[in-house]
DNA sequence: CTGTAATTTCAGTACTTTCTGAAATTACAG
DNA sequence: CTGTAATTTCAGAAAGTACTGAAATTACAG
């Protein structure tokens, strides 16, 4: 197994398995995508096979689930038969998508679910509560959903600046207050 | 199993179960947590055993993580020598635990492994290419953790007055850009 | 078309995680 | 202390997930 690869790159990669796997995505679907990240060069299914030491059909069903998640991009190279598949050039793109599709598979389900669970009549005092704290809950989701889908509408350029000038959420909102209460 | 609960709290129960199961947090736990959360008063370890039908022990290892976790904290009811548990009363107290904890255990080891790789030498063009990457997720990292920090200052009282006046980041920031260019 | 390279599917196995019951430990009332 | 209630631990069973190799399918050069 991981054949090939420099000790920085391994590590990395390495790293990125264990984190996947206390995401949702599983460690050698983790690996494979540090692996095409870190990659300048497009790669196809034998190379990430080789490099990671992992089956052909397991990395067939890696590349099935980084397509699904839009992580990455098929593309063919000229003179090749084989289907070579490369990562967004920019990481916030990258983080982009992430957000986006951990918003769809787990925030929308919960906003419909309690959503549907809060037009119900409560049956009783302890139903009563429990839809209180269930639209506090929806509330808070949906405003945080809300500001995230703010932040995403931002490209890396503006994001960069924003960086740079070191302006914090913090300054930012107090700057918003003083203009407000004027 | 499930004693006792209404339809509406064992529907939000399994939800939270499920999604758990999304995040790091193990279905068991996740149900054990949204009868916490929606249950006015403090429950004992019987008691959730009982409701979601898991074994006594089962009950005891979840009560252990979530303690871990700091998303419930143990109390003692008069006259009672059991102990119980309850979750905060603010559901923005428990999302900014959350948001924490999971910053503690996933973003944190990130940022120091990648800060490892990129005081090394790069050996050739291809490490030279992913430590570029790699700062590159290093910047963006350690940016949008700095946002959330900024954000989870907030108190609910702050955040709810934000909520209502409908103001978004977008909002916000434009009225920052506005104010610095004058 | 035909033959071969590339990819996907899938049943079975290996591995990991979760859950349980029994035993051990701890906490405390009397 | 002693006895009992409450809690925790932990080895093994059960459940769930990931991985593989073999076979099937697809894609395409000639």
């Amino acid at each position: 197994m991981t054949k090939n690869l420099t000790p920085m790159i391994q590590s990395c990669v390495m790293h990125f398995g264990e984190m996947g796997s206390r995401w949702g995505i599983n460690r050698t679907v983790g690996q494979m995508y540090a692996l095409i990240v870190l990659n300048e060069a497009p790669l196809c299914a034998d190379d990430i096979a080789e490099a990671l030491g992992f089956s052909r059909s397991n990395v067939s069903m890696g590349i099935k689930e980084l397509l699904s998640w839009e992580l990455i991009k098929l593309q063919h190279l000229p003179g090749e038969r084989r289907e070579f598949y490369s990562a967004p050039g920019d990481v916030w793109d990258i983080a982009k998508t992430l957000i986006e599709q951990r918003r769809k598979r787990e925030i929308d389900p919960t906003l419909s679910t309690l959503r549907n669970l809060l037009i119900e009549e409560p049956a009783n005092a302890g139903e009563e509560y429990a839809q209180q704290r269930m639209r506090e809950m929806y509330e808070l989701i949906e405003m945080l959903t809300q500001w995230t889908s703010e932040i995403q509408r931002l490209d890396s350029a503006k994001l960069g600046k924003l960086l740079k000038l070191g302006s914090s959420i913090g300054k930012v909102l107090d700057l918003k207050d003083k203009l407000l209460s004027r």
